[in-house]
DNA sequence: AACTTCACG
DNA sequence: ACGTACGTGAAGTTT
């Protein structure tokens, strides 16, 4: 006789086993378990259970919205649920399954809970997620399989799981004590013949948990249940939910990535599974998308459409890396809404202009909090997802990815799912982040251009002449020898010169030169201390020309030479998600510290050239930031005094000093310029003391004539700091933001420069803003009038052109127009160029 | 890894 | 009494 087949699905089970392995995407791995039974046609019947939890804590509340999802992803494969007030799934099943036995049906029950393997008999089975020879795979549990695995009747694991749970006792242990006595009555009887003195402790100790346990596995079987016999799965059923499934058919589901971290992350390196995804893609409105790779050649691409589809595509065969490249610009043209991490790191792969707008997450995070170290895929997922994740050098150590995947592929399959998951996941909750902090204009107006600006100016590099610098060094080297030499000579010892600690003990225990200790760990060294003893010791003279030297040999000399490339130029990195304030900042190298205020120094930018039929144009703002704090403080005088144009500094000391603008002498122009920068750094008489070599009395008092020739600006400052204290943050011209915790300090340190931070960083930051704008208009004039020339370096208020010869005239008149007219501001911003054969001659 | 020093705006 | 000017990055030394 041919009995009925029923599948009971214990949800409340299934969700608890696979929770543990698959957080985020338990819903979507059960319901593909379920969909694959009905696909195959395993049963006649189906019918699903949920009950309370077992657990609780953290976990619980989650599990607890996850229970509901399922009931809805099940309810819509017309698959009946079946709940009671608090009843356990496991007593509503077997009630279920003594209904169907008697109707003459078998039974499958699927569960992750162990606990069900008890009530297999001839007619029920127990399904039972486990791991196969390739990766998950459901494990079907009939009695005979119980028998050859405990050696015990499926009954008899009531009371192996009993002495598990109640007095700790391993299985195996278990299961031999069992097969050995038969019951726990007997054995219990007869404990006093153990050998094990654990085990009879054991049993002793905890017996009363022992009975405890035996008593909650009891099986409650009267609940009233029964299955509807029309509910029947018909076959155009099945051919429906085959319809529902969302998945992409024949992708491999064995040997797949099973991660803890929680979502389904598949490798595909064949070309029609790739066509698949594709496809898949073309629905999906908003895509996570990361690209690795070297030398602009795509080594993996990883797609996400959904909290539980990411998947992998790494060019094998047919599947090439410029397949991937135009498929991936088609997505780009075609999703609502794509978002990526670092989208500059992004662009060597791809032919983008801009035009459709690419959400770089990095980005979104740092604007709205500017002060983390760093915004990689593992940030973004603790600051925005609440969920822990690997970081990249956890997974690959100091390998790329593209390394990884030659030595260690499936965790460097891990890491780029990652990015494209947490770009997924992050994209929306940032959206709406910059929205609610009003920098969806900066955002989108400003940094989003600006990545395309940056990697342009990357990717074009710079010129240096290798040759050229290399002589430099070996001058240098020279010179650092003999004044080593002569330094060893005076002090009367041969010492380590680069060490502050030998160089403090030799100046001030073995000479005993005036001065003392300055910093934690001794004596300071730093130049503006040892510059005070120079005029009476003729070594401190030498050993400031040695730093010079030195500094200048191994940061530039050497440092720069080892970043020449193959095609004789530097291409450094910009950075548009460090700084506080908004200003970009440059490595390897930094080009933003090339040396210029010291003669010996600024020949260094002779080794920076233009390519043949090429000239520089380098233009700077003059004075941007005070500029730009007349503006913000509309003071009436200060607008004046740019109106006039001019000297700046002299003017300031003509109206602090009261005396006409003719008579200002260079000492007074010199403070004077000393005040403004303490203005902009967020003035404090300690510091301008400091900087002026004056005592802190004569400092207040410059500080004080200043705000009385120049109110607005007193009223504008203390504005900032009074709307940062009650807001937490300071706010650029262009909405630009930079939190201020310290503010809230109860240290007077920490509080003074919170206050000093509260006056910079508006100040700072529009200017960083400004000429963020006068870069983006500037590149794309160059581009949008079809010129060659190009923005080679931005050192914060200054552009530097590699111009072609022909362009010139062009490329200058542009540069310049571009740069005063960024900002509109109450007074003019004005731009110094000048053209030269290297950037020494430019400026 | 932290500290010191020093190059730039 | 407190004890720093604001913003960066790199190199070298010490721990």
């Amino acid at each position: 006789m041919n009995r009925k087949k029923t599948v009971l699905i214990d949800g409340t089970g299934m969700l608890e086993e696979v929770y543990y392995a698959l957080p985020d995407n338990c819903v979507k791995g059960i319901r593909n378990v379920v969909v694959r039974i009905i696909e195959e046609k395993q049963t006649d019947y189906i019918a699903a259970a949920f009950g309370n939890f077992n657990k609780d804590g953290i976990a619980a509340e989650d599990l607890k919205k996850k229970q509901e999802l399922l009931k809805e992803a099940l309810a819509d494969l017309k698959i009946p649920v079946f709940e009671e007030e608090g009843a356990r799934s496991l007593d509503l099943i077997c009630s279920l399954a003594k209904n169907c036995e008697k109707e003459e049906k078998d039974v499958s029950v699927l569960t992750g809970n162990e606990t069900f393997l008890m009530a297999v008999n001839e007619h029920v089975t127990v399904l039972i997620p486990g791991l196969g020879e390739e990766g998950v795979k459901l494990i079907n549990w009939s009695a005979d399989r119980v028998k050859a695995e405990f050696g015990l009747e499926p009954e008899q694991l009531k009371e192996v799981f009993s002495l598990e749970r109640g007095a700790g006792i391993g299985r195996k242990t278990a299961c031999r004590l069992l097969i050995q006595y038969g019951s726990l009555k007997t054995l219990y009887g007869r404990k006093e013949e153990l050998e094990s003195d654990q085990v009879r402790k054991a049993l002793t100790e905890y017996e009363q948990q022992v009975n405890k346990e035996a008593d909650s596995l009891c099986m409650k079987t009267d609940y009233n249940l029964r299955l509807d016999e029309s509910k029947t799965i018909a076959e155009s059923e099945i051919a429906e939910i085959m319809d529902m499934d969302f998945e992409p058919a024949g992708f491999p589901e064995e040997g797949e990535e099973i991660s803890s971290s929680g979502w389904i992350k598949k490798e595909v390196t064949d070309l029609s599974d790739a066509e698949a995804v594709f496809a898949r893609c073309a629905t999906g409105a908003s895509v996570g998308l990361q690209l690795a790779g070297t030398d602009k050649k795509i080594s993996a691409l990883a797609l996400c459409f959904s909290k539980e589809e990411c998947w992998c595509l790494i060019p094998q065969g047919d599947l090439t890396s410029e397949y991937l490249k135009e498929k991936t610009e088609e997505i780009i043209r075609q999703a609502e809404e794509i978002t990526v991490l670092d989208l500059k790191s992004q662009l060597p792969f791809l032919n983008l202009n801009g035009e459709k707008t690419v959400f770089d997450a990095s980005i979104a995070a740092y604007l709205i909090d500017p002060l983390k170290s760093s915004y990689e895929y593992n940030d973004l997922a603790n600051d925005y997802l609440s969920l822990s994740l690997p970081s990249k050098t956890e997974l690959l150590g100091k390998r790329t990815i593209t390394q990884a995947l030659e030595e260690n592929r499936s965790q460097a399959v891990n890491c780029i799912c990652s990015m494209a998951y947490v770009s997924f996941l992050c994209g929306n909750i940032l959206r709406d982040e910059l929205k609610k902090t009003d920098m969806e204009q900066l955002f989108y107006d400003i940094e989003m251009p600006l990545v395309y600006s940056l990697f342009s100016m990357e990717e074009t590099g710079i010129r240096v002449e290798r040759d050229r610098l290399k002589e430099y060094g070996d001058r240098l080297k020279i010179r650092i020898k003999e004044t080593e030499l002569k330094i060893y000579e005076q002090t009367g010892e041969t010492f380590n010169i680069n060490s502050p600690k030998q160089l403090g003990e030799i100046l001030f225990e073995k000479l005993k030169l005036p001065g003392g200790k300055k910093t934690k760990t001794g004596f300071s060294t730093a130049a503006d201390v040892l510059e005070k003893l120079a005029p009476d010791f003729p070594v401190i003279e030498l050993i400031l020309d040695y730093r010079q030297l030195t500094k200048l040999n191994s940061t530039y000399a050497d440092g720069l030479a080892a970043y020449i490339g193959s095609d004789e130029r530097i291409h450094g990195t910009f950075n548009q998600t460090i700084t506080a304030t908004g200003r970009i900042s440059s490595t390897e190298p930094n080009l933003q510290n090339i040396p210029i205020r010291m003669e010996l120094g600024r020949e260094i930018r002779k080794v920076f050239v233009p390519q043949e039929g090429c000239v520089f144009v380098d233009a700077d703002y003059s004075q941007i930031e005070l500029r730009v704090l007349a503006h913000m403080s509309k003071d009436a005088r200060l607008i004046g005094a740019y109106q006039q144009a001019e000297d700046i500094h002299a003017i300031t000391a003509s109206e602090v000093f009261h005396v006409p603008l003719l008579e200002v002498t260079a000492l007074q122009r010199r403070n004077a310029k000393a005040v403004n920068f303490g203005i902009v750094y967020g003035i404090s008489s300690f510091g301008l003391s400091e900087g002026l070599s004056i005592t802190r009395k004569e400092a207040s008092e410059y500080i004080e004539k200043y705000f009385e020739t120049y109110p607005g600006v007193k009223a504008f400052l203390d504005k900032l700091v009074a709307e940062a204290k009650e807001t937490g943050y300071a706010l650029s011209m262009f909405g630009r933001r930079r939190p201020v915790p310290e503010l809230k300090s109860s240290n007077f340190m920490q509080r003074s420069f919170g206050e000093r931070v509260a006056m910079n960083s508006p100040i700072q930051g529009t200017a960083a803003d400004i000429i963020k704008i006068a870069m983006i208009r500037v590149d794309s004039a160059l581009k949008r009038q079809g010129l060659k020339s190009r923005i080679v370096l931005q050192v914060h208020d200054e552009l530097l052109i590699e111009a072609r010869l022909e362009e010139l005239d062009q490329v200058k008149k542009l540069l310049v127009e571009e740069m005063k007219s960024a900002a509109r501001l109450a007074v003019p911003l004005e731009v110094d160029a000048n053209v030269g054969e290297s950037w020494f001659d430019a400026k």
